[in-house]
RNA sequence: GCCCGGGUAGCCGAAUUGGUCCAGGCAGCGCGCUUAAAACGCGUGACCCCACGGGGUGUGCGGGUUCGAAUCCCGUCCCGGGCACCA
């Protein structure tokens, strides 16, 4: 008997320099025949070191990275760095040290981790986003981007982020507050960056049907984009001679328009009217606060214009305000108000004394309470009154087309993407800023251009690169006149967005890639990280890529046919924080009780996909089962004799094993339940441990111990893949990695009684055993001979007996 | 307020998607080995009755459909997440 213990880190060490030496998993762009297949975690920002959610997310990308090349994939698995970013800036003021030297340092420690994970991963592509060699081409893109007008400048009113001094997409801001720095964020009047993203709308909403995501991302994303149809209505205003568009998704409503909205954004308004009065409240609702606008519970306010607009149906003139609860950024910044079918226009004529005019009755013909936003038939609505609203909504709108006055229209909540940020450590934007030729985009062949360094990384309101003038001022590429760079950089978002793209080609330094060899690899084919990037980082990328096969770049429209969110790992129920004191260390645990250990007990805590709740004893749980199956391999090494081909009669491990390669394949290749897999080859080894001397004494027994044994090592390796490897290579020789995936047995499937039990409306007649192969046929016969249909039971007649494949038979009385 | 998820042993969690519950892990209890401890191994493990064969009740709560419900439907209560003046 083998008296050595589990000793992890020697069994990882080596397997870890083997793989490295050997450069297992580096893999080529030639199609050698094999389907490929491409998994990829989300890129991480390199600060400190791993959390366990990095541990978490390769643990699951590894796991699927293993099971696809054992079936037979060509698999790519890359990594690489997102090193650009708010975090090592603010460091760098903090302490001075160089944003990159601190990234690089991390970069360090999160490579030096990932391998003593035993992440399968081909190094041979990785990247930093904050490298020359990287961003050299992000700017290529912006400038294909730029070049197509996707890619624009515009004096707009932006989220100020007052302590991170910088402007900030609008998906970065949440309830009014900035993202990282939590403060309320100021509206601001600037001439930034805009991507294109909204010419892309309808096929980023479209296109969500063709990929194969969790519903939650899926609905977020399309509440993000929040298409609504409906009608652009004109008003015209006397009193300027101007004619108002407004949106709304209720043109059915139009007769009911009491009032008319203007947002207090709205450049007309003090034209309308500039008495003291209006223009106070304008300027109070603009030195208002996003979050405080935007409070729920609060009251409407507004101030009558002293003017009226005409509703072109019925040629009323209806009065006019201004009021905050209408949005300059939505739809035209001003509504047609109609207060009996919107709860809004109702709360504010209520306070306002404004007349409310129902057109549209409740369906049974009853009068409900107002407001009413449900269907029905119209009412004192001129010649549409009597159609059911739906109907009139159309020929509304028909009628409004022939007398010019409105037509059908979409609206989104999607806003364009701004991307210039006034910081330091980011992607330079390539352009130049000529007073002869205006933007002028930076050559190719002049690519890319360097972040200078420099000595102040504190914001001022501008940019810090502003104050590096030597790199600032340029000629003019095009005219050849003293000109300044463009100092904003880039949202790293941008630098994420394409990051996928690049592993594909990672070392061309002709192009970001190859469009053949993009075209071999794309799309991702299962993508796995936190759904805290369910809008930003996964909606920009799928803009790029869309944006890119526009512009004759690439093939494919949507970047990850596949995502896998996974869920949070907390520890007794609580989100694990630094503040609260209950943080896992990866590097810990990973020195304790190996890297082995600590990938399986994260898939094992719960389904990947929810969260997990982790468990100090229970990581030690899983450490004693890898011991056990440790010391069974080392038993059936230990008996040279067995052959790891099973010979004799199958015993219950060999049916056992079977079980459990079945289990495994499809708990892990199909419903991803890694909770389930696990436990499967637990039970396979606590089988073995507990029949370890019956086994052990016959020849016959021997062998199939052996071969239980290797079963496990071979179906453990993609959750561990370091103890998979030894153990498989100690029973038979050969490395797990490139034997193919075991297929079980369907003979050794099926155990070779079964219970068949009669019940008579759910109550236990009778049961019996009967072999595993009887057909439902035979079993059915039987039933009715057990229970005797036609036959009276319990003062009933007995009318059917429903037989359940293989399990029980249900007698059915009356 | 609206839209998704989810409530199963003391805890984390399974349940082949409608097939007769609770696999696996943790904690607990008992036993073996041991001078002892640790480690390791074996057994036990929802609740209530019991003549020791078994019987009854059990998946947040109340109904319903079905031969059969953790799973489907209706109502209700909690917990988590997303959105929220978007006209």
């Amino acid at each position: 008997m083998a008296a050595e213990s589990y000793e992890p880190r020697a069994i990882e060490r080596r397997w870890q320099q083997l793989w490295a030496d050997e450069r297992t998993w580096e893999v080529s762009n030639e199609d050698d025949g094999r389907p490929k297949s491409y998994v990829l975690e989300m890129l991480p920002y390199p600060s400190g070191e791993p959390h366990i959610g990095h541990l978490k997310v390769y643990s699951v990308g590894d796991a699927i990275a293993h099971f696809k090349r054992r079936t037979g994939h060509r698999v790519l698995h890359p990594l690489g760095y997102d090193a650009f970013g708010l975090p090592a800036e603010n460091h760098a003021i903090k302490t001075g040290q160089h944003p990159r030297e601190s990234t690089e340092a991390s970069i360090a420690e999160f490579r030096r981790q990932f391998n003593d994970w035993g992440v399968s991963i081909d190094w041979s592509r990785e990247l930093g986003t904050h490298e020359p060699s990287y961003y050299r081409w992000t700017q290529w893109l912006f400038l294909r981007l730029f070049e197509h007008g996707l890619a624009y400048r515009k004096d707009a009113a932006v989220n100020w982020d007052p302590v991170e001094e910088t402007v900030l997409a609008n998906e970065q801001v949440i309830d009014g507050r900035g993202e990282r720095s939590g403060a309320l964020v100021e509206k601001r009047q600037l001439e930034q960056w805009f991507f294109k993203i909204t010419d892309y709308a309808d096929r980023l909403l479209d296109d969500l049907d063709t990929i194969d995501w969790p519903q939650n991302v899926v609905t977020m994303q399309r509440n993000w984009i929040g298409r609504s149809e409906g009608a652009q209505v004109v008003f015209h205003c006397d009193a300027l001679d101007t004619d108002y568009p407004v949106f709304t998704t209720r043109p059915d409503t139009l007769f009911g328009a009491t009032f008319f909205v203007m947002a207090p954004e709205h450049p007309d308004v003090l034209k309308l009217d500039d008495s003291p009065e209006v223009a106070d409240y304008v300027r109070r609702a603009l030195t208002e606060s996003a979050e405080e606008r935007g409070a729920e519970d609060r009251e409407k306010t507004g101030v009558a214009l002293g003017t009226t607009v005409t509703n072109p149906v019925n040629g009323e003139q209806i009065p006019m305000y201004v009021a905050d609860y209408v949005l300059m950024e939505y739809g035209t910044g001003a509504i047609m108000a109609v207060p009996a079918h919107d709860e809004r226009d109702f709360e504010f004529a209520t306070k306002h004394g404004i007349e409310i005019r129902r057109v549209i009755e409740a369906p049974d013909g009853e009068d409900g309470e107002l407001p009413y936003s449900g269907d029905g038939p119209m009412v004192d609505s001129g010649r549409f009154a009597g159609l059911h609203n739906r109907e009139a909504f159309a020929q509304i709108v028909e009628w409004l087309g022939s007398e010019g006055k409105g037509e059908l229209a979409v609206n989104y909540r999607l806003r364009d993407w701004l991307l210039s940020r006034q910081r330091y450590w980011g992607c330079p934007i390539p352009i130049v800023h000529c007073e002869q030729c205006g933007m002028v985009p930076v050559p190719d062949d002049q690519l890319p251009v360097v972040l200078p360094d420099i000595e102040d990384y504190k914001p001022k309101g501008r940019s810090p690169l502003a104050a590096a003038e030597d790199w600032v001022n340029v000629d003019c590429p095009k005219c050849g006149a003293p000109a300044k760079r463009e100092t904003d950089t880039m949202d790293t978002f941008v630098d994420s967005s394409w990051y996928f793209m690049r592993y594909c080609d990672a070392r061309n330094d002709q192009a970001p890639w190859d469009r053949d060899v993009l075209a071999s690899w794309m799309p991702v084919d299962q993508y796995i990280g936190g759904v805290e990037h369910a809008i930003l980082h996964l909606m920009y990328a799928r803009f790029f890529t869309k944006a890119f096969a526009d512009v004759g770049l690439l093939d494919v429209q949507e970047p990850f046919a596949r995502l896998f969110t996974q869920g949070m790992v907390t520890r007794d129920g609580a989100k694990m924080s630094k503040s609260k004191g209950n943080v896992v260390s990866p590097r810990e645990l990973v020195d304790e009780f190996g890297a082995d250990a600590a990938r399986s007990y994260i898939l094992y805590v719960g389904h990947p996909a929810e969260g997990g709740d982790w468990n100090d004893k229970g990581i030690e749980g899983i450490h004693r089962f890898l011991s056990r199956l440790w010391r069974a391999a080392a038993d059936a090494a230990a008996n040279t004799e067995a052959s790891d081909s099973p010979t004799g009669e199958p015993t219950a491990v060999l049916r056992k094993a079977h079980w459990a390669i079945d289990k495994v394949t499809t708990d892990l290749g199909e419903r991803f339940a890694t909770h389930t897999a696990i436990a499967a080859v637990i039970e396979l080894v606590n089988e073995l441990t507990k029949h370890r001397d019956e086994l052990l004494a016959t020849p016959e027994g021997a062998s199939q111990y052996r071969f239980a044994a290797a079963t496990a090592g071979s179906l453990i390796f993609p959750f561990a893949p370091h103890l998979g490897s030894e153990v498989y290579e100690l029973l038979t020789g050969r490395r797990v990695w490139e034997e193919p995936w075991p297929e079980a047995d369907p003979a050794l499937l099926e155990t070779d009684t079964v219970t068949i039990v009669i019940q008579l409306n759910g109550k236990v007649v009778d049961r019996f055993d009967v072999a595993a192969e009887i057909s439902d046929a035979e079993l059915e016969q039987l039933a009715r001979d057990s229970a005797k249909v036609g036959e009276r039971l319990d003062g009933r007649e007995i009318v059917k007996a429903i037989v359940v494949p293989g399990r029980l038979v249900n007698l059915v009385a009356k």
